[in-house]
RNA sequence: GGCCCCAUCGUCCAGCCUGGCCCAGGACACAGGAUUUUCGAUCCUGGAACGAGGGUUCGAAUCCCUCUGGGGUCACCA
């Protein structure tokens, strides 16, 4: 059995892309469920769009959610260059043999006559296609036109008659009339290849097994077909994924969904959950869990259960599993990768954050700053910064007269306290409040408004804990001059 | 428009290949409840789908056909 060897092939040309990602997930468990390996080509032939930040940016992007390449542009391998643009002496040779061997041809049309025919044959309806006027043309006005300069690409020549079809592994058989094919152009006037040349004789010469792509290449899989067989080669077995889908179901598009993996970053998802969440998209867990890591999925992996309908990319689901995540982290990765992600940047002490971090573990879904500053705000204030609505420290159904005083009773009995430790803590709240005839969830709300200033907090007796005593008394202090303002 | 791909709850999936165990199961989201010092987390409950029409069959979500719907693609971009 032959070494199944995969590769993901992005184009440098922007935002390393979640699509990626994805195509990426299932070439890497893929290859690791067969012992393969697991190849990162860049397809950079298009010199106007792509660029080296680009490239860059998707390298650290796919590290980042933990797909590492075997051979790749910067590890190296016995198959590269694994750059496009580091092989164009190879495409040249190659198209040379196909012009040799007459499957392609040289084309001398400018673009703007190519233009005007689209038009034309746009307004008579007809499918727009190459006319093949440079198709027939005599060896005397090749040379004279290559003596001239003029500027030409090369042309795949497609039989006009006839079938083509190919195998998908998922999909079944697909078969097109090759009328429906244009001759596709294979060597752009820059002198560089066009993805299809590229990817073809690339996949070929790296021994490619198995081309996993996007679902929006069925279309131009026939005209690969056609090449493969133009030059004799072995085909390898297609896959085509589903495309992942808006919530209006076309394309995923920067427009309507996140879809830069700079942006989960950012925002704080963890990569674990990230990969985690796209495993569950067009493929599922033989016993239907949901929750897998990427090693769970490589045991389990096969070709069986990968769908064919494009799954809508929502971003609700995601959010939940990384809420599951985080919650699993220990306290020390827990504040490991708060410091790392959402307080990068920041002066925050490790040691106290740790005392923090596992209050609001399960509060967070992910790790952005403004989550955390939501649930921790309080902490990293003095009292004196504190700010709120003295007339959130009245609770309902009390008289707004009553606050200040109970405030200072608290507050009395809090420092009177041997020990600031939440039990003792909570007998004296709960002792206060049935004295003077509150209800002890209201005197809860009102001390943690006058602590923390607000509504929604983690755990108040453990954050008064880590405040420390001076300061949940001082805040109490100048809650009780805000209540004053109550009367 | 031509060609190609696809079609189960709002969303992600299971079931379909090898018809009956499916008046369709799980998860997210949503609603209600329990618990709780708030929020959250957790637990329980609930509503929610086989696109339509024809076949085949004793029997179809499952097989076949048509239609409808959605998507992709038709570049010297990938």
């Amino acid at each position: 059995m032959k070494t199944v060897r995969v590769r993901v092939a992005p184009s440098p040309t922007g935002d390393p892309h979640v699509g990626t990602a994805y195509i990426g997930l299932f070439d890497y468990v893929f290859a690791r469920s067969r012992n393969g390996k697991f190849i990162l080509r860049i397809e950079d032939t298009d010199r106007t769009r792509s660029t080296p930040e680009s490239e860059q940016a998707i390298m650290e992007s796919l590290r980042w959610v933990g797909l590492q390449w075997d051979e790749g542009p910067d590890v190296g391998g016995d198959y590269g260059p694994y750059r496009q643009s580091e092989r164009s002496e190879i495409y040249r040779a190659h198209t040379q043999m196909l012009l040799e061997a007459d499957k392609a041809y040289r084309c001398f049309c400018t673009p703007e006559r190519l233009t005007e025919m689209r038009d034309r044959q746009r307004k008579e309806k007809l499918p727009p296609k190459y006319d093949g006027r440079c198709r027939e043309l005599k060896p005397e006005e090749i040379e004279n036109n290559l003596s001239e300069g003029k500027p030409f690409v090369v042309r795949l020549r497609i039989p006009p008659h006839g079938y083509v079809s190919f195998t998908d592994k998922i999909r079944g058989l697909v078969q097109i009339a090759t009328e429906q094919i244009d001759d596709q152009v294979l060597l752009k006037s820059d002198g560089f290849p066009t993805y299809h040349l590229a990817n073809v004789v690339d996949d070929h010469l790296m021994e490619i097994t198995h081309v996993i792509r996007a679902e929006e290449w069925i279309s131009s899989t026939p005209k690969h077909v056609l090449l493969y067989e133009a030059f004799g080669w072995e085909m390898p077995q297609f896959i085509h994924m589903p495309l992942l889908r808006n919530t209006d179901k076309s394309k995923i598009s920067k427009r309507k969904n996140p879809v830069s993996l700079l942006w989960y970053k950012d925002q704080g998802y963890m990569p674990e959950a990230l990969l985690n969440f796209l495993g569950n998209m067009g493929w599922s867990f033989s016993d239907g869990r949901e929750i897998f890591s990427l090693d769970e999925m490589i045991a389990d992996f096969s070709w069986d259960r990968v769908g064919t309908t494009g799954p809508v990319f929502d971003i609700t689901k995601l959010d939940w599993m990384n809420g599951m995540y985080v919650r699993q982290l220990s306290p020390e990765k827990l504040t490991s990768r708060l410091l790392e992600t959402a307080l990068a940047g920041r002066d925050v002490g490790r040691e106290r954050l740790l005392r923090i971090a596992p209050l609001i573990q399960e509060r967070i879904t992910k790790f952005s700053a403004e989550e955390f500053d939501a649930m921790s705000d309080f902490f990293f204030i003095g009292a004196d910064q504190l700010e709120y609505d003295p007339g959130l420290l009245a609770p309902k159904k009390t008289e707004p007269a009553d606050v200040a005083p109970a405030l200072q009773k608290m507050r009395e009995r809090f420092d009177a306290l041997d020990a600031w430790e939440t039990q003792p803590m909570e007998d004296a709240i709960r002792a206060l409040a049935d004295e003077i005839g509150w209800k002890a969830g209201s005197l809860f709300m009102c001390v943690r408004i006058a602590v923390t200033g607000r509504k929604a907090t983690p755990p108040l007796l453990e954050s008064m804990v880590i405040l420390g005593k001076d300061e949940s008394l001082k805040r109490m202090d100048n809650a009780i001059e805000k209540a004053q303002a109550l009367l």
